[in-house]
DNA sequence: TTTAGCACTCTGAGATGATGAGTGCTAAAA
DNA sequence: TTTTAGCACTCATCATCTCAGAGTGCTAAA
C-alpha cells in the first residue's frame, strides 16, 4: 500500500529531525516544521498510522517517534534527496586525493583516514581481487656479493621486493640464471599452483644455488597470499564516540572491537559489494554482522584497474545523515577510480622549457 | 628522607590493591592483607603521613586511599618486583614473532597489534632513524616499452618500488643511461641535498629522457621523507574502554584522539625515548602532552640494525599493572632485536638432503 | 608508639514527588 | 469521512531527601 503524500512528508520530516538532533519529536514540532496546514491531532493520527505501518517506533508511550529501520529503509529509497557537494568540499576531497601517493596499499589507507575526517565517522577502506592473483615476473638485483633485492611483480600491477642477506657469496650469473629460471618455471601461477613439485623440479634445475629458489618463491608465495587476503584498513574509529547512541560505552566497545576485526569486515561486509555501483546503504538490522545490527553502513566501490576494485565505506549510527555521507562517499569513489585509471604519469616532460 | 620499611610495605599494598580493583583501599583492609600485625588505628596513622607526604591521595574525605602518581613512582622505582613471564607467555609471543614477516613496515605494526593484545592496553609501535637517510642506490627494471619499475635503497637497507608507465616508449640502453645517472648524481645524498640545481645537472646529461630523472628523483624523496617521518602504527585503542578509568566517555574519546595524532606520538612521546635500554615508565604527570596526563605510558626501543632503532609502547591508565606489562614489553622489544638482528636468511640450504 | 573508642564526614542507593512533554481517545465541527 | 479541540493519562527526568555504610581523624588510655 503507497502511502499518501502527507505522511511521506511527515515521515520526511521525522528522520530529518531526527538525523539533526538524535531526539524523538512529537506531533507539536512537526506541525511547525512540515508547514502542514493541519492541527497537532491531525498529525497525531497520522503518525499513529505510520507507527502501526512499521515506519516510526515509540521509546515510551509518553515520548515522540523515531524512525524505524524500515522508515529509513523508505527515505533512502524515496524520500532523500540526492545531496550536492559544496564546492568547497569537493575541493577538499582533490586537494587529500592528489596528495603524494605512493604505494596502493598507502592510497587506500590514506582514502581512509579522509574519508573518516570528512564524515566524522568511523571509515575503512580496502582492495580486492575478484580473480586470484598471479605472479608477472621476477627480477633479482645483485646488490653486493652477499645481498640482493627479489622483486616479484603481479598481475594486478602490484610490485614488492625484499632484501635477502645471504650467508654465502653470489656472482651476477648466478643471480641472472636464477632469474631466468624463476620466470620460466613460475610465471602466471597462482598460489595454488606453486606446488612443492613444481619447486623441486626448478631447484633441481638451479644447480648449487637450488637453496635460492626456495626463497624467493616463498616470498612471492607470502605476496600473493596477501593479495588474496587483502588488507583492510581502518580509520577514525574514535569518531563513534562523537555520536550520542555510544554514549553507552558497552554499545560503542562492541562495535569498535568489531571494526578491528578486519577480516570480519572485510568478507562479511565489504567484498559482497565489490561490485555494485554507486553508493551501497545498509540500515541496522539490514546488516548481517550481529555487532552491526543497529548501526548502518554506507559503502562505495571503486576501480583499480586491472580487474581489482576496491571498497570504501563509514560506519555509523542509523541515525547517519546518509545523503550527505554517500554523497561524499561516491565522490570519493570516483576520485579513487580516476586516479587508477590515469596514467601514471603526466607527458615525459616536465613544465620546463628546456630541449635538447 | 626514607620511607620506614613499614610504610613502604603500606605503600605497596595500596598500589597493588589499586591496580587490581581500580578502587580505594582502607585501613581495615589493608591490616588484613599486608599482614602487619598491628590495629587499623595504626594503619590510619600511617596513611596520614603517607598522604601528607604526596604518596597517597584520599577521593574525599571518607573514602580510602589510592596512590598519588608519586606514589606510583616510588612504586616502579623501588618496590615494584620484576615480573617473570610465565612459559605459556613467552610461546605465544615467540610464536606470533616467529609468523610470516614482510616488509619492516608489516613486522612492526603486527608487532604494535600483538602487544595490544597481549596487554590489554593500546599500543603503539614506529621505526625512528637518528640519522637523516640516503639514497643507497638505484635500479631500473624495463617491464615493457612503456613501463618500467624504479627500485630505490636506502642506507637503512630498506628498499621500495613504484612501477612507471609512460606514454612514450622506452628503451633498455637508455634506461641504463640513466641508471647510471641516478646513481652518480644521487646516492649518498639527504633530503635536503637533492637540490633543484643538482637536478637540473642530472636532467641535462640525460638527454632526451630527462623527464624520466625528475620522476624518479621525487619518488626518491618520497622514499626519504616517509623515512624521516616516521609511520606511527598504533592498534587496539578499543582496549581504553576496558578500564573502568575510561568509563566516563569524554575522557575515552580525548586519549583516543590522541592515540589517532600519530605525529604527536612520533615526535614527543617515542622518538626522545629511541635511545633509552630497556623499559621506560611514564606515569600521569609525568607525560610532556596535556592529554595523557592523567594516563601512563610504557615504552621499550628496539635495535633494527644499520643504526636505526624502534620504539614500542602501550597507553594505559596510571593504574596499569607495570610489572607485567614492562616485562612483557621488554620481552617483545628484545624479540625485534634479534630478528632484524638476525641474518635475514637460515643458511642457504633448506633442509633437504639433497646434493649436488 | 600503639590501640580502642567514638564522633564525624561523605558517597551512593533508594524513595518520593513535581514537572512537562506527548499521547490516545472522544465528541463535535467541517 | 476527515479534521479538530479538549482532556485525562502515561512516563521519563530532575531535584530533594533519607539512610546505611565505609572510612576517617582525634583523643585518651595502655
Amino acid at each position: 500500500m503507497e502511502l499518501t503524500d502527507r505522511k511521506k512528508k511527515i515521515l520526511r520530516a521525522v528522520v530529518e529531525r531526527y538525523i539533526q538532533t538524535a531526539e524523538p519529536i512529537g506531533s507539536k514540532a512537526l506541525q511547525e516544521i512540515t508547514g502542514l496546514n493541519v492541527s497537532s491531532a491531525t498529525i497525531r493520527n497520522e503518525l499513529a498510522d505510520l507507527t502501526d505501518l512499521g515506519y516510526l517506533e515509540q521509546p515510551h508511550t509518553s515520548a515522540g517517534r523515531i524512525p524505524s529501520p524500515k522508515g529509513y529503509r523508505l527515505y533512502v529509497n524515496e524520500l532523500m534527496e540526492e545531496q550536492r557537494l559544496s564546492l568547497e568540499e569537493t575541493k577538499q576531497i582533490n586537494d587529500a586525493l592528489h596528495l603524494k601517493m605512493r604505494e596502493l596499499d598507502k592510497v587506500i589507507d590514506q582514502a581512509g583516514r579522509m574519508v573518516s575526517q570528512l564524515t566524522n565517522y568511523p571509515a575503512f577502506a580496502l582492495a580486492g581481487n575478484p580473480k586470484r592473483p598471479t605472479i608477472k615476473r621476477f627480477d633479482l638485483i645483485l646488490v653486493d656479493s652477499a645481498s640482493f633485492i627479489a622483486v616479484v611483480m603481479t598481475d594486478g600491477n602490484l610490485v614488492k621486493n625484499k632484501l635477502f642477506r645471504l650467508p654465502t657469496d653470489l656472482s651476477e650469473p648466478q643471480l641472472q640464471l636464477l632469474t631466468t629460471l624463476l620466470n620460466t618455471a613460475f610465471v602466471g601461477k597462482t598460489l595454488d599452483q606453486l606446488t612443492p613439485e613444481l619447486m623441486r623440479v626448478a631447484e633441481h634445475a638451479a644447480g648449487s644455488s637450488y637453496g635460492l629458489i626456495s626463497l624467493v618463491v616463498s616470498f612471492a608465495m607470502e605476496v600473493l597470499d596477501s593479495m588474496e587476503n587483502s588488507a583492510v584498513y581502518t580509520a577514525g574509529a574514535s569518531h563513534i564516540l562523537d555520536h550520542p547512541e555510544y554514549q553507552d560505552v558497552g554499545k560503542a566497545q562492541k562495535l569498535m572491537a568489531y571494526l578491528s576485526e578486519e577480516q570480519a569486515i572485510a568478507h562479511s561486509l565489504a567484498l559482497p559489494a565489490l561490485n555494485d555501483d554507486g553508493a551501497k546503504i545498509l540500515i541496522g538490522p539490514e546488516n548481517v554482522a550481529e555487532e552491526l545490527k543497529d548501526s548502518s553502513v554506507v559503502l562505495a566501490s571503486y576501480d583499480i584497474g586491472d580487474g581489482m576494485k576496491g571498497v570504501i565505506g563509514v560506519v555509523g549510527p542509523t541515525r547517519m545523515d546518509y545523503a550527505k555521507v554517500a554523497a561524499k562517499l561516491s565522490y570519493v569513489a570516483d576520485g579513487l577510480s580516476k586516479l587508477f585509471g590515469a596514467p601514471e604519469l603526466p607527458p615525459a616532460g616536465p613544465d620546463k622549457e628546456k630541449e635538447e
